[in-house]
DNA sequence: GACACTTGCAACCGTCTGGTTGCATACTGC
DNA sequence: GCAGTATGCAACCAGACGGTTGCAAGTGTC
């Protein structure tokens, strides 16, 4: 299949996921009376997920918790750093723009 | 069509639509020679970026140049703040295990 | 062992997606 | 006005995606 992360983020109900193992570990069944689909539908989502290591499993008798590997989020931010700098960048420029148009202001 | 910034992002080249705009304004011509696929895939995926806000365009005579909506990169990272404060916890936590762990060996 | 429960896997289905090809539109320069 | 260039739009297609249903496997309880 060969997914990315951002594929796994594109699907909203797989958000949802990552929002609510984000806090606690759950099983499927627990998933997926928080959503409008079948256990099967958030198994399917959840296995995407695990594909591409965005979440961990763990067996506890015949139950299976899983769980969010915020590690896995950094992927993102760290993509996300290069266009961060860019508006930053920009920020700093108005600023600096604001306070040029400020002191040209005062010597009016 | 209903897309969000999460499935924008989801395409690869998209990603690198977005990089390359990223730096400066291009038209689809030049950017499609960036890519080993046709013009119109590239339009497509411009119209998907344009229809989600992430991109605007600029016509210049015959020529459109399509630019990043830095602002709405911003909708991601606003997004991902939930979880970088999680990560940014379990830091500070190790931080002061291994702080912990650290005098425990002093005394010993 | 029998039964209930939790889960994963396979098959199927309608829809979306990314890509291509062909064509129409609009601007430029002669 | 006309050839050439840049672009968008529509139609089509193979493959992926999200969902459902049915079934098998493993676990816990009696």
């Amino acid at each position: 299949m060969k997914r990315d992360i951002f594929q796994a983020i594109a699907d909203p109900t797989r958000r949802a996921i990552i929002a609510l193992i984000a806090l606690q570990a759950m099983t499927p069944n627990a998933l997926a009376e928080n959503f409008h689909t079948t256990r099967q539908a958030v198994s399917k989502h959840l296995r995407i997920l695990t594909e591409c290591e965005l979440v961990t499993q763990e067996q506890r008798g015949r139950e299976i918790y899983y769980s969010l590997e915020i590690e896995k989020m950094k992927e993102i931010d760290k993509w996300l750093e290069q266009y961060r700098k860019i508006w930053e960048t920009r920020v700093n420029q108005l600023d600096e723009l604001l306070a040029v148009m400020k002191k040209e202001k005062g010597k009016a």
